[in-house]
DNA sequence: AAGCCGGCCAACCGCACGTGG
DNA sequence: TCCACGTGCGGTTGGCCGGCT
């Protein structure tokens, strides 16, 4: 089984935090720095387990955190995220600057599941709440970017409605975006990481995956429809005229490639191994984009879907505007 | 005024995974 | 290769609060 809770002294105070412990955990940071957790809370003279220290300082006494409400502007690009990455509130939370992973997932239990009831989506899936019953039928239609891409949470304990993309897939969507799916679910389910130190020395490669990707860079694209007729996929990840969604992945000499899902082993395994390896690269550094594909505007004008908005487009398609961007690790 | 109810959200819990010895 | 440890993630819980009856 699991490891024994971290916090098992009953000398430990749970619970609420007082203002006390609050600028106690304050001090000690702003002196010593994030990190090191699990000494923190016996060197900063607080009586909590130093999971707890982290889980407030990370949710709640950052300075850099955004308080108030969530714009309208916020709400859709939540949105966007989740139908492209489930609940990865992490990853989702790493493109609002200032919101904390806790405060969306609360934000998308309390309002954003039932804005989307209200539009007749459903959140998990976001396609429309009949589409079961009308599977088939042009039921797509009504939908915006209803993409199924809710990833398997990665080996946490489903929750009894939770609907995974392969369950939609054996029941009632349509055979080429069963590929489309499983490959997304791997994508969301991808963790890449790069060290820049290690990056000098050349050397270390990672044990299982890196044996496939070690001096290539490789670029998986994940392209997806939707439109009158459902969503469509070009399963070989090239261009795709009628794109009016993309999720781009792009890793460039990776040093180190890990999945963070075991149930998509497999799957992430196929991923990086599926495109055909591009042309060794003068780069070095890992380069992570999560974006719209350039021509997904253009050949989506001319069809009955319906764009992303301007902010949702600009955040995702813009490189620069990434929170993350200029980091040494990146977490996808 | 009191009790009930539901929404909200901070905090907890269990687990997965990377790292280093 | 194995194991213990540290950290982070996502689901769940429980207490507070405001509205309603």
């Amino acid at each position: 089984m699991g490891r024994s809770p971290c916090c098992e002294s009953e000398h430990m105070n749970k619970g609420a935090w007082s203002k006390e412990e609050d600028e106690r955990l304050i001090a000690y940071i702003k002196r010593h720095g994030e990190g090191c957790w699990r000494s923190l809370p016996k060197a900063a003279g607080l009586l909590r387990c130093g999971k707890s220290c982290r889980l407030r300082w990370i949710n709640y006494l950052r300075p850099d955190l955004k308080r108030g409400n969530f714009s309208d502007e916020e709400d859709e690009l939540i949105i966007t995220l989740h139908s492209l990455l489930g609940n990865k509130w992490s990853l989702i939370a790493a493109r609002l600057p200032g919101r904390t992973d806790n405060e969306i997932k609360n934000y998308w239990n309390t309002h954003i599941k039932r804005k989307l009831h209200a539009r007749g989506i459903d959140p998990q899936t976001h396609r429309p709440l009949d589409y079961t019953s009308t599977a088939g039928a042009g039921a797509g239609a009504a939908a915006t970017h209803t993409i199924c891409s809710n990833a398997n949470n990665s080996g946490n304990k489903a929750t009894p409605h939770s609907t995974t993309c392969e369950e939609l897939s054996s029941s009632s969507t349509p055979p080429p975006l069963r590929a489309a799916k499983k490959r997304l679910n791997s994508l969301a389910s991808a963790v890449v990481t790069v060290r820049e130190e290690e990056e000098s020395t050349n050397n270390s490669m990672s044990s299982d995956v890196t044996t496939t990707t070690t001096t290539t860079a490789e670029e998986v694209q994940v392209q997806l429809i939707n439109n009158k007729n459902g969503i469509n996929m070009d399963e070989d990840g090239g261009a795709n005229a009628d794109l009016d969604l993309s999720l781009c992945l792009s890793v460039h000499r990776p040093k180190t490639i890990i999945r963070n899902n075991s149930t998509s082993s497999t799957a992430s395994t196929e991923l990086l191994r599926s495109p055909p390896p591009l042309p060794v690269h003068g780069h070095r550094e890992v380069f992570l984009s999560l974006g719209f594909h350039p021509d997904a505007r253009h050949a989506c004008s001319g069809t009955s879907c319906s764009a992303p908005t301007a902010t949702t487009l600009d955040l995702l398609s813009d490189p620069s505007s990434h929170p993350i961007s200029g980091a040494s690790s990146y977490w996808f």
